[in-house]
DNA sequence: CTTATCTTCCAAAGCGCTTTGGAAACTTGG
DNA sequence: CCAAGTTTCCAAAGCGCTTTGGAAGATAAG
């Protein structure tokens, strides 16, 4: 079924058929309607493609999507796209994920070079900023989940990262924790940084400087958070909190106290940040998970919105976004006990 | 730069630079060779939506993407997707996911009916394959992950999920295990079917039935893991093996262990299906978890071959393919004690 | 040298849509 | 009743590529 057939059934111009579909002024409410009906009587859906062709716009965004394993490869990216492809949904774009493997930035090269996409949103960056000026030479607009230090000229989502870590450093101090130790993220990201300063500017405010190595940094998994809390636990001068970049660190840094003998919530404090991943409830931890909440998904959903105000012409200035954490105090930690 | 401006600044033909940059056989040498130099020079890329309407074809596989919770948003989807990506790349095909909501598929019915893909994938489908009577219904090619059990009228790669739990099962039986208990996936998916056969079949094989409640089924999570061995592993029957559908039931399970005081290997043996989730490396389990053994990740890999052969005009007949998972053998499973 | 056969190239016709620049019919105000 | 809008529709020109159906020149065969 083409515009064609369409029009010719119908008596009337491909123009017009176009028109009364596309909501065009120029066209009686009567003949809309009928174009209307018989296009949905008919399964008549507009070839994109053709479409694409003679507007310049593909209606398509893409996504870069690292697939090698040392990167974004985990629940927290999942989360993040489900959310993202939701809302691109229903503003109708599609999402295209466009593969990349480590630095071979081709496959996004090609998509972009070759008009797939309308524009690209980056779902996570590096410290060093490369992706951005890489997708800056490209000349294509892009949004970008998180955020590059130092270099603010494009649209984003990120959160206070700062404050997510600041946040729980200061409420275990006002407990009267003094041994506030960190399980973070990998550290070439900027995330992890800034929850590095925050971690350490609330650790100062009482004149507090950390030993070393109680700030570890890791992919954060599972296994990961394990080894991170067991090596700080068996320390001669132990932590008596744990601060966590994600619920996942938490998970293991949870089954390091089980090993060893120590009681979550009594003998250790423990706060997460949590991105609300789906299997991985922080009510459900037993104690129950005190963290700083913010959904990735919820990220992914406004990220597809600020795209589509992005592409509907807003500038890259008015859409900078950063969303505040929000404590949740639970039974995983409790005031410091006098030895 | 157009087709036609590489043309004119060539002195030649459309037609001649296409059918040069498309490796038609009549052009010469000289020439095909001076319209690539000229095209890398100009950094000259066909405009995809061009060539789409042109061919018909898109050069995008589209992928229904489960965005709700209840079903596949995880660790196992990424990989798969990770593959799938990364292969489908090196076939110049792109990825574009079509996010469903629940029982809506109108995004999928969108990107088909526009003719935006040129086939869809289908990750995951329940035992009732409306997935599949869908996508059939659509008239456009389709290549599943998984099967339906008494359909197989469609292009597919699979596993031998029977064999799955069949061998460990058998194995521990042989180690002397009489009380095995599995935990096993979803019960609406096909391979969790197909497992439960395998156990049940290899207990029968020695006459055993297992007892009510020995088979549990959750979503394939670290919690769910964890909550189905505590069950288990407090009964007055307590088994003395576990059959794992995932490494992440299989972390729980040991959770579980760690929490009751049992010794993995010792009091309990566990083995598990291994998808090689890159942060759950099976290898670093403590102690190392036997599992049978199948790339999710290559599965996705696999998938993109698939696609890309039947564009090319093989059968589904001649596509269908099924995987047997190899047993490794470690220390997470010993030979039962005599108590 | 003529005819048949390759080899190499090209003009032009689409692919299915959007958009421009009117034209025709219908209203309105004087 | 006429001139000046208004409203509603349409023919035709692209968008940038592929593909068909030759044509011209070079080569081989008789």
């Amino acid at each position: 079924m083409s515009l064609k057939k369409l029009a010719e059934h119908l008596g009337l111009s491909q123009t017009t058929v176009s028109r009364a579909l596309n909501g065009y002024s120029d066209v009686s409410k009567e003949t809309r309607e009928r174009v209307s009906i018989a296009a949905k009587e008919l399964g008549y859906r507009p070839n994109e493609s053709a479409r694409r062709l003679a507007t310049g716009r593909s209606n398509i965004i893409g996504v870069a999507f690292p697939t090698d394993e040392n990167k974004l490869v985990d629940p927290h990216f999942t989360e993040f796209l489900s959310g993202l492809a939701e809302r691109a949904a229903e503003h109708d774009y599609d999402v295209l994920l466009s593969a990349t493997k480590g630095d071979d930035w081709k496959g996004l090269k090609r998509v972009v070079s070759s008009r797939t996409v309308d524009l690209v949103v980056l779902p996570s960056v590096d410290v060093s900023g490369e992706q951005i000026s890489l997708v800056k030479s490209l000349d294509i607009p892009f949004v970008v989940h998180g955020r590059v230090k130092d270099r603010n000229d494009y649209a984003f989502l990120d959160i206070d990262n700062y404050q997510v870590f600041y946040q729980p450093t200061k409420m275990l101090i006002d407990l009267g924790h003094k041994n506030i130790a960190i399980l973070n993220g990998p550290r070439n990201r900027n995330y992890t940084n800034e929850r590095l300063r925050g971690w350490q500017d609330a650790l100062a405010e009482i004149g507090i400087e950390a030993p070393a190595g109680y700030d570890a940094h890791a992919r954060m998994t599972e296994a990961e958070g394990f080894a991170m809390a067991m090596e700080l636990l068996s320390r001669p001068d132990r932590p008596t909190a744990l601060v966590c970049s994600s619920t996942l660190l938490a998970s293991g840094a949870y089954r390091a106290c089980s090993q060893l003998q120590l009681v979550v919530g009594r003998d250790v404090s423990i706060t997460a940040h949590d991105d609300e991943l789906p299997f991985l409830s922080a009510m459900s931890f037993d104690p129950p998970l005190a963290v700083t909440r913010s959904s990735i998904r919820a990220a992914g959903r406004e990220v597809a919105s600020i795209v589509n105000r992005y592409l509907l012409g807003e500038s890259w200035q008015s859409l900078q976004t950063i969303w505040q954490a929000e404590l949740v105090y639970r039974a995983s930690v409790a005031p410091l006990k006098a030895s």
